[in-house]
DNA sequence: GTTACAATTGAAACAAGTTATCAATAAGCA
DNA sequence: TGCTTATTGATAACTTGTTTCAATTGTAAC
């Protein structure tokens, strides 16, 4: 788990500037286990810097996005939906029960990607894999009535 | 590959109406391999039947979705393209060079998913796995200078 | 075939989400 | 501290998706 501080090396170390717009939402995006809409983000992100507007939220999202330090999540009816990030290739679990977000990593999936390539001769750059489902938080409180 | 016939009677048997509509959404979707946003298959849905509105076909592709027989598919600016679908579940390719979209079944996918379930503790309901890269075609008709 | 009825449609108006513009601002550097 | 330029943000434009509701059409019963 990245320290907004790391985050921010990250942010500097490709080039860009460190603004108080960009450091807003990757804090708001660092305080939240779950996914929030661009809205919600700037919401949140104007009581950290109340000047905050609605452009640069989706700028920063755009830019964190393509840093891996902040993911664009698939959801049913579109992917407005912004969740943190440590990694550039998407590997999570996204909890419907309370809408918390995990990444996790891919060994397995590594070598299930390459095989499936090969099998497919399909020359992989990318993938996603997203899984959606109940949490342990979440199926503990259901007690297993969860459908 | 289900024939549109085949996927009539999907629609049919989950109880819905043999509409123009949605055999002509069907039916653009099954003459393409790719991917087309809704403006798209409006327009070529209404060479099948003039009378095709936007609103039915954002409708048609929901349940279409629902039902199996079409597939979002994730983007990098967003998920408003569809793809036809053989299945509920999400394991593709997609190529960036013609746009191709393949489906593939899951057997290790399933496996995998299962042991991460466990590893998480999460009760995985829905998985979607999506692969960006080159196709076939496009490798040979690069001859190898694709980055 | 005709009729009855609810599911479905589609034009129009609306709402939401996203992007272009461009003068003003502030981040990084000397 | 001042210089330079990336970045910002108000506004306006645009694109995408949804609501509404009277008209239509698919289906099954007659
Ligand atoms: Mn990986
Ligand atoms: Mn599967
Ligand atoms: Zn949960
Ligand atoms: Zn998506």
């Amino acid at each position: 788990m990245r320290t907004l501080e790391q985050q921010v090396q990250v942010l500097r170390a490709a080039g860009y500037r460190v603004t108080q717009s960009r450091v807003a939402v990757l804090t708001v995006l660092a305080e939240t286990d779950g996914v929030l809409d661009a809205a919600t983000i700037c919401a949140a992100g104007r009581e950290l810097h109340p000047k905050l507007g609605r452009v640069s939220v989706y700028r920063a999202l755009e830019l964190l996005a393509e840093l891996g330090l902040a993911r664009r999540v698939h959801g049913a009816n579109g992917c407005r939906s912004y969740a943190r990030a440590n990694w550039q290739e998407g590997h999570y679990l996204v909890c419907q029960g309370c809408g918390q977000v995990q990444e996790f990593p891919c060994d397995g999936l590594d070598r299930l990607v390459e095989q499936l390539g090969r099998e497919y001769r399909f020359a992989v750059r990318h993938h996603l894999l997203q899984l959606e489902g109940l949490c342990a938080g979440c199926l503990d409180a259901d007690g297993g009535s969860a459908s």
